[in-house]
DNA sequence: ATTAAAATAAAACATACATTCCAAAAATTG
DNA sequence: CAATTTTTGGAATGTATGTTTTATTTTAAT
């Protein structure tokens, strides 16, 4: 290998690493993509530890931080360990940092926009954690590991997390059909389901027809019902076996998905245990 | 001097030194206010740089870690090396939640999972609400805004992201097609594109080849592309007109997907406006 | 002022470390 | 397929580092 460039801080070696990434050996690349992925690791641990972290030997770093210009390991680990010390000065301030709403052009505003739904969905998924029963997760993953299959229903806004929980179900092994409807199939693929399985619906307001109807169906079999909802007050949850009823963030107006797909993420999780 | 006591934080440690300050020595004292005063330089420093600086002897540095409990100098300094990482680089290292608690009986381990799910997801979202460039923002915005159609492409993991942003742009009146490649039709699909739109792709590793193609089609047509990937190493990005990188919350190394969705969120709603 | 005790600095020590060297393996080229 | 180059992993090397020991200085007590 031979040297690239020189680089005199971390966000230009980033770049290099990124723009040279298909020039390096598959050692290398194995360690650039651990340098850009564990920014951190690099800036305290010794080259062995890293390098067993990293899966490669601990010479290779060496190469590695050569390929990039410097002298040796050593060299390149001071960039990281400069970048966290400027981070950690500043981190005071950030904390304290609060958005003057005042001097907001066109171009902040989207940026600021993030910054409300990052926050109001952080608090979404606190408000989450402390407010799930883990009676009823229990029963929830109990019914679920019994099941023979599962099925998925959710329409609109909450397919997105319907689609998912599918997704996620079907790698760790575990049956699960995605009632998505397609070719305005909802009432056949309803014909699918069977005593022995379970059903997942989300549900958020206004409440779907084609969901009300999964639930129906899911009834007269005598399938179980797990249900994700956005209020107690859902006609749904009167006939669910296990019901979540989930806030979610909201700014403008908008409703987020996120503390929905964290929970049932939590969820198929358990299931691979 | 003898040994005063056993530490585990760093805030201990500065308690136990500002509280048995006037019990040390001179050098000791020395040493004390100095490690007060520039706790980050404890850090990285070795014993002669530090002793250098401290105008102290190095062994003193030792002893002075002797007196507080700690089995040497390196053992104390291991603590400003945690306080450190926790501080600057806070989020991004506790986005990956590592397990500890082995004593767990089922019924809380779903709860448990959830937890960390939880905190791990809201740490991603402020790390993400730090770490996207508001320029980026402002010119994907600005892109989407003027294009005639937005085509959303993303397959498996972030599919259901891009369901979830075809679902929000039409209902702010953005036309916008899911490419959701039903029917196996994703070749066919790729030829909506038309110069004048623009394309959105998710696209986390390992990039899948339906989403590679719809980029390849976008290029053909000279149609904008935005992208969201989770690495600077996507094959995709160096074709991206705008390219995010998130990071996603990892637990148990399933990655969730929430970041990514309040990031798409949040644009889409911008244009609103 | 003298002696004992404590603290400090210098030197010696051992070890952990990054780095280099070399041989084996793999990839590339003719 | 053979030859050559490149890459890789293991062992060797020398240095830097933390720590301990010992001698010296300082401090305190009688």
């Amino acid at each position: 290998m031979t040297k690239i460039t020189t680089v005199s801080s971390l966000e230009e070696l980033n770049s290099e690493i990124t723009q040279n990434f298909s020039k390096l050996s598959k050692r290398l690349q194995q360690v650039a993509e651990y340098v850009l992925e564990n920014p951190n690791g690099i800036a305290f641990g010794t080259v062995v530890m890293i390098a067993k972290d990293a899966t490669v030997h601990p010479s290779t770093l060496i190469r590695f931080a050569n390929a990039f210009g410097f002298t040796g390991f050593s060299d390149m680990q001071k960039l990281f360990q400069k970048k966290l010390l400027q981070e950690s000065s500043s981190y005071e301030d950030r904390i304290k940092l609060v958005q003057d709403d005042a001097n907001l052009d066109q171009k902040n505003a989207t940026s600021k926009l993030l910054d409300q739904f990052s926050q109001a969905n952080s608090h979404a998924l606190n408000y989450l954690k402390d407010n799930i029963n883990a009676d009823d997760l229990e029963q929830a993953r109990m019914i679920l590991s019994k099941a023979d299959t599962i099925h998925v229903k959710a329409v609109r806004r909450s397919f997105p997390i319907a689609s998912y929980l599918a997704y996620l179900l079907n790698h760790i092994n575990v049956r699960c059909y995605l009632l998505d409807g397609v070719g305005g199939m909802h009432k056949e693929q309803e014909h699918l389901i069977r005593k022995n399985d379970a059903v997942i619906v989300i549900s958020f307001h206004p409440y779907a027809s084609e969901t009300q109807s999964t639930v129906d169906a899911a009834i007269a079999k005598g399938t179980p019902i797990i249900l994700f909802t956005d209020s107690p007050l859902s006609p749904l949850k009167e006939h669910a076996t296990v019901c979540f009823t989930v806030k979610e963030a909201e700014v403008y107006s908008f409703r987020s998905l996120t503390a929905t797909m964290c929970l049932v993420q939590s969820l198929a999780i358990s299931l691979a245990h």
